[in-house]
DNA sequence: TGCATGATGTTCT
DNA sequence: GAACATCATGCAC
């Protein structure tokens, strides 16, 4: 398609590009502009790392067990939000893949504030650098203010709080293949994406064993 | 600079 | 009842 020139608009992410397998859509979404709009004014993050997680064949997953009530987003069409609640404190983000009946889904590790960086800082810490405001899941999502009620959200439509824009043409950017940081299980699958020297990409740690009392 | 640990709630077995 | 796709802090070196 086609647009007058004039200042830049960046094109928001058609569906069809998330009805594709997660381990597909991930390092596409690198460099991807993912911004919230709240009440409180619009925050942006430039994504710098990514990981896919599929669905039965994936032990990592959520979707790993079938279909619950938490996970059920994950099962739905493409291109929505799915925020879950971990270790008591803090949300993440995925963008769902593949279709109806499909658990296929990008979670959304880290990035870098490019709008709204004010408020994003005051969600976080005071005098917390730029980098740090979205560096790590939970990071990001409490930058962009994004809560369980952004669970099933739609990423596709312009209507929205949350969108998801295309990257501005012309950065090649190198990606860099891994690991997955932090899961119990499957922890050798190279399915986490991030753009390479990017200092917003937390460094890699393999899932810390927690001692029981 | 790097590791170990506690906080905290939801979900699943 | 245990695990968990995490983060911030404290202490050792």
């Amino acid at each position: 398609m086609s647009r007058p020139a004039g200042p830049l608009v960046p094109e928001v992410v058609g569906r069809s590009f998330f009805d594709r397998p997660a381990e597909v859509v991930a390092p596409e979404l690198l460099g991807c502009v993912f911004t919230h709009v709240s009440a409180e004014g619009p925050v942006g993050v430039r994504l710098t790392e990514v990981e896919a997680y599929e669905g039965e064949r994936d032990p990592a997953s959520h979707a790993f067990r079938g279909r619950t009530a938490r996970n059920a987003v994950m099962f739905g069409p493409p291109g929505y939000a799915y925020v879950y609640f971990t270790y008591g404190m803090h949300f993440c983000v995925n963008l769902v893949c593949l279709g109806e009946g499909t658990a296929s889904a990008v979670l959304l590790r880290a990035g870098e504030v490019v709008e709204g960086v004010d408020l994003a800082r005051a969600r976080s810490r005071p005098g917390a650098p730029v980098r740090d405001l979205a560096r790590g899941p939970a990071r990001l999502t409490k930058a962009l203010g994004i809560g369980r009620d952004l669970n099933g959200a739609d990423v596709c439509g312009v209507a929205g709080p949350l969108r998801l824009y295309a990257p501005e043409p012309g950065g090649s950017a190198t990606v860099e293949v891994g690991p997955r940081t932090g899961v119990a299980a499957a922890p050798d699958v190279p399915w986490r994406f991030a753009l390479a020297g990017e200092p917003t990409v937390s460094p890699y740690r393999r899932h810390a064993p927690r001692n029981r009392r």
